[in-house]
DNA sequence: GCAAAATATTTCAACCTTGAAATTTTAGGC
DNA sequence: GCCTAAAATTTCAAGGTTGAAATATTTTGC
């Protein structure tokens, strides 16, 4: 029926959708912000180290560099040296895949496993109480929402 | 009536609260990235640097460092390295307020001015269509709750 | 008036981030 | 079996980011 493209629609859906945009990235910096603060606190580590630590947990048998990078929406070489530097601390080790000796497989050793388990749940609660006020009804729409988007992303790139 | 603390709600509700945090992240990260491309190949510009003269940009007067700073949520070393690279650019200059030497006020020059209005142009027809399949309805209300979300975070820290 | 506290900004080291070039290794075409 | 293309990662320069220390200036208390 309508084939006009995305940026004829109607100009005031527009506006509402920059509106819609400029709230929610200060909202993310919110919250992040509050969380790089508690990371450093307690933990003393920084976001893009738990990030990793993050897709690595749920990877006992460990990640490719390149998938790791895809996973987290960063560059190769930004993952480079945040794999480097969790390996200086001894939470990650790198091996090789196959035979082959271009791949490298980074996984959690016993220790970044076990310190990453008690950030989780910190991170958790921390989330929990940042979010508070936002219902369990209201979050489960929004997170809805959010999914479709990210699918329909996903599949148009 | 319900004095237990935001750490203590439902169980179920905070897995909720924390698939939302982790889903907002992620969209707004595809979001940010797009941008980021574009705002380079379009403009050779960067992100930060547009969101500076963005603030500028709604007070032709000229904003302090430090207002700068609070604005846009990020440090004030940040913004000296920015609004530095935008002075060597042509596109901001700095004055002294009153007879304050302290003080450093930071406005667009013509040139500033006349680039961020294109860019703000392309930039509004951009998030149009990235976010073009949320409808009008949705971003106002999802606009709505963000906004609430920050007030409250405002009043409280 | 002066010393001390407060204010505004800059500087700096360490880390994060990208995008492009370089490196190393493997796979394919012949 | 080679030679070239492809694949995976690392390296590197430039810029962004923070938090803490340093600098410069103004205000306040006395």
């Amino acid at each position: 029926m309508d084939a006009s493209p995305e940026t004829l629609q109607k100009p005031a859906a527009n506006k509402e959708r920059l509106r819609l945009w400029i709230r929610l990235l200060r909202a993310a910096r919110v919250v992040e912000g509050e969380l790089r603060d508690r990371l450093k606190r307690e933990f003393d580590t920084t976001l893009p180290r738990f990030d990793v630590m993050s897709a690595l947990y749920r990877q006992p048998e460990g990640m490719l560099m390149s998938d790791l990078s895809r996973f987290l929406l960063v560059s190769n070489g930004n993952v480079t040296g945040i794999v480097d530097r969790l390996v200086t601390d001894g939470f990650v080790v790198r091996a090789n895949r196959d035979g082959d000796r271009r791949t490298s497989i980074a996984r959690l050793t016993e220790a970044g496993s076990a310190r990453f388990a008690a950030m989780a749940e910190a991170h958790e609660i921390w989330i929990a109480e940042l979010l508070g006020e936002v219902s369990e009804e209201d979050a489960r729409r929004l997170s809805v929402m959010l999914k479709a988007f990210r699918s329909n992303w996903e599949n148009e790139h």
